[in-house]
DNA sequence: GATCGTTGTTCCCGTTAATGCATAACTACA
DNA sequence: TGTAGTTATGCATTAACGGGAACAACGATC
């Protein structure tokens, strides 16, 4: 970006933090056949699964119920073409979860079209002529 | 990867209509100080408003309650600089609503948003590499 | 002055989503 | 062999939201 610039033309006289007034805001998600495959809550979801090596301490860790977080996962892992997180019973520390390679590609992937979005929101917030 | 090779440059060879597998999808609106401002479903109510010259034929028509359109109108019009919609009682057929021309503004400023949601979407799941 | 369809508002209900709790099955490890 | 902490699942409870019915006030038109 580099402002650098003495001039600025009136286009970013809106000086970021004070920015008031009306916003474009939104969300997006990417959908398979059956519904809402990733999100914003389910990739960090899965990261926290890939942090803690375990959906129930993931789930505390965003104070989110561990029922409805294995829901989340099993809906994940039906509508990937392989699952995106494998799962353990018994075992040292009572078993686990793990984020396989298609649960990695399915988080870039999601980060990467956020990123995207999150320009898309500021450039059209900065355009609203309202 | 790039299969280097003659056949299928991969780029536009998904047929429109045919096009399976994930897709990118999400929602836009405007917000103001207290929330949701316009978003889709908003809008709409707007156009039927205007079309139809009244909030209750308008929320008929769209198969809303009469209770949720009204709040929905509130909403608009205690956050919009001035009312988008000018309601009066009694008189020829009960009373009624128009659209001012802050309404009429913020109608095309959420579909001039929309449109170019649209299009970022349709690129976005186009560039999907998953 | 009676009528009519609307605005504005209140109260009750059904649906849906998520929480909370309870419990069985599992297995590496001490 | 017992323990621990997890996955997996069922069920009852709660919270949020919109729908629907009801009703007063309104005022141009007949």
């Amino acid at each position: 970006m580099a402002p650098s610039g003495h001039k600025r033309h009136q286009k970013k006289q809106d000086n970021e933090a004070v920015m008031t007034g009306p916003r474009v805001r939104g969300k997006v998600w990417i959908e398979g056949e059956k519904g809402t495959f990733i999100g914003y809550g389910r990739v960090v979801l899965l990261q926290r699964i890939q942090e803690y090596g375990s959906i129930s301490r993931a789930a505390r860790s965003m104070k989110m119920s561990y029922r409805h977080a294995w829901e989340l996962v099993d809906s994940m892992n039906r509508q990937g073409r392989t699952p995106l997180v494998e799962t353990a019973t018994g075992g040292k520390g009572g078993g686990g979860a793990t984020i396989t390679t298609e649960g990695e590609n399915a988080i870039h992937a999601f980060w990467r079209v956020y990123n995207n979005f999150q320009r898309f929101l500021k450039k059209e917030t900065a355009n609203l002529d309202f």
